[in-house]
RNA sequence: GGAGAGGUGACCGAGUGGCUUAAGGUGCACGCCUGGAACGCGUGUGUACGCAAGUACCGUGAGUUCGAAUCUCACCCUCUCCGCCA
């Protein structure tokens, strides 16, 4: 969320921001409409909660040295005026409202080191790193590896939740747990993240802070008859950790790395990447989340992306970083650079990492504050956060990279000790 | 799920209708004192909205009242005991 009263004095520049990612200018008009009313309302009810104030001391007064019947008529006053406040703050209550939801349908201000353009084809490869395996025989993709191997298994996932899940069994089981640990063992032990298992399951006004509500409900699974979502990606419950909270200067950066399932409903998707591990409802992600100061961000995102791709580059995984252009921007984002593997049994590059600076927008719309060492005022943090990595499109990368003539699949050396030496 | 206790500022803790402008303490910041420190003394110490005056905020939301941290109702959370359970 952007701060209200930036709005207002930087319309244009604002409108101007919104309408590069392509989007919802016109929610910019019924700001500032909605906004002055707003603010004149505000002025009325607020001048007769003082006069009130005001007035019931002085009734106090008057009770109080013997003289009720004096504060007789100014009780009176006093019910009428109630009245008309009544009235007001339940206006004031509806157009506040409104204004929220105008407010927090606003997406963040794209940073301007983001290239402008429409989609995804407008994103700038910033970086290449390694180089396509050569196969002397035509890779396949990792369903049928996996459904060969008996890895694998769609059809039964299909019979125990539907479309979109997945089986694991034997060596893609024991891969997954061991991806997860490797990771996580890398982030804590080298590049200094401290480890937490959030809860899988989160409040609304958790998911409200880090902007997946109330705009992209459709995305989520939600408990019936709860008021819990389960959480699309980590970032929800690590950011929420300290949501509420005021850190010292001195603590930050504050950096978490955190494995969890992920679950999404991937509304509006049906019939894209239908065949293998790529789009699931449900998938395992190893999470880093970064709190710093306004000053540190910029260079944190650059930190948060290379721990990512120290992942990669451990794997021995072909790959390419991109910065998404305005259009393809997330909502919350500032600034996103994309990490895509490289799939030779799909002849692609796919993303399997997104990393994010949020500047304060999360951190105004959670309420997550620093104070500056020495001063008394707090300030808003800011947020970053990326894939490090998807666990399960690592799993597929590995697949395709690592497939032998005869079906079988190597192994990376760094995951030998996590897969007991041997397939 | 049942019974009981409780939720007040960064923290502890007082406060059952109007000098509460939230006492007192701790912590923190700054200043004085000191060769330097401790002790002591003094000052200050939240958030949001608003150009400001000001308004709102004592778990959340409704209500009663001229006036609510304080009274009423509902809900949420924490603790203890019981039940159930990995």
């Amino acid at each position: 969320m952007l701060e209200l009263r930036f709005i207002r004095e930087n319309l244009d520049l604002v409108r101007e921001k919104t309408a590069r990612r392509g989007k919802e200018e016109q929610l910019l008009d019924t700001f500032a409409a909605t906004d002055s009313r707003r603010l004149s309302l505000l002025a009325e009810v607020e001048g007769l909660k003082s006069t009130r104030n005001t007035v019931s001391e002085q009734i106090a007064e008057l009770k109080k040295s013997g003289r009720g019947a004096e504060a007789e008529p100014l009780i009176a006053d006093m019910r009428r005026a109630n009245q008309r406040i009544k009235e007001l703050d339940g206006e004031l209550g509806g157009i506040e409202e409104s204004l929220m939801g105008v407010v927090m349908a606003i997406p963040n201000l794209c940073h301007d080191s983001v290239p402008v353009g429409k989609n995804e084809e407008d994103n700038l490869q910033v970086k290449i790193w390694g180089s396509k395996p050569a196969f002397n025989f035509p890779p396949k993709p990792h369903w049928e590896l996996g459904e060969d191997l008996g890895i694998l298994d769609f059809e039964r996932a299909a019979k125990l939740s539907g479309a979109r899940f997945a089986l694991l069994k034997g060596f893609a089981a024991r891969l997954e747990r061991a991806l997860i640990n490797f990771m996580l063992d890398l982030h804590t032990e080298r590049h200094g993240y401290t480890e937490v298992l959030p809860p899988f399951l989160v409040n609304t006004p958790s998911m409200t802070a880090t902007g997946q509500l109330p705009k992209f409900a459709d995305d989520l699974f939600r408990i019936a008859d709860h008021d819990l979502y389960l959480i699309p990606t980590a970032e929800v419950p690590v950011t929420n950790i300290h949501r509420d909270e005021t850190l010292e200067e001195n603590e930050l950066p504050r950096k978490y790395t955190a494995y969890t399932p992920c679950f999404r409903a991937e509304a509006g998707s049906h019939g894209r990447d239908t065949r293998g591990l790529i789009r699931q409802h449900q998938f395992d992600k190893v999470e880093l989340v970064q709190f710093t100061t306004p000053a540190q961000s910029e260079e944190a995102l650059e930190g948060l992306l290379a721990d990512a791709e120290q992942v990669l580059q451990l794997l021995g995984l072909h790959y390419r970083v991109v910065v998404l252009c305005s259009g393809d921007l997330g909502f919350s984002a500032a600034k996103t650079y994309d990490i895509e593997v490289w799939l030779p049994g799909q002849d692609c590059f796919r993303e399997i990492s997104s990393c994010s600076n949020f500047l304060d927008f999360q951190a105004r719309r959670g309420s997550i504050r620093y104070r500056p060492s020495g001063q008394k005022k707090s300030r808003l943090v800011h947020t970053l956060n990326g894939s490090g990595l998807a666990v399960g499109r690592t799993l597929l990368a590995i697949m395709e990279n690592y497939q032998q003539e005869d079906g079988t699949i190597g192994l990376p050396e760094v995951l030998l000790p996590y897969m007991q030496g041997r397939l």
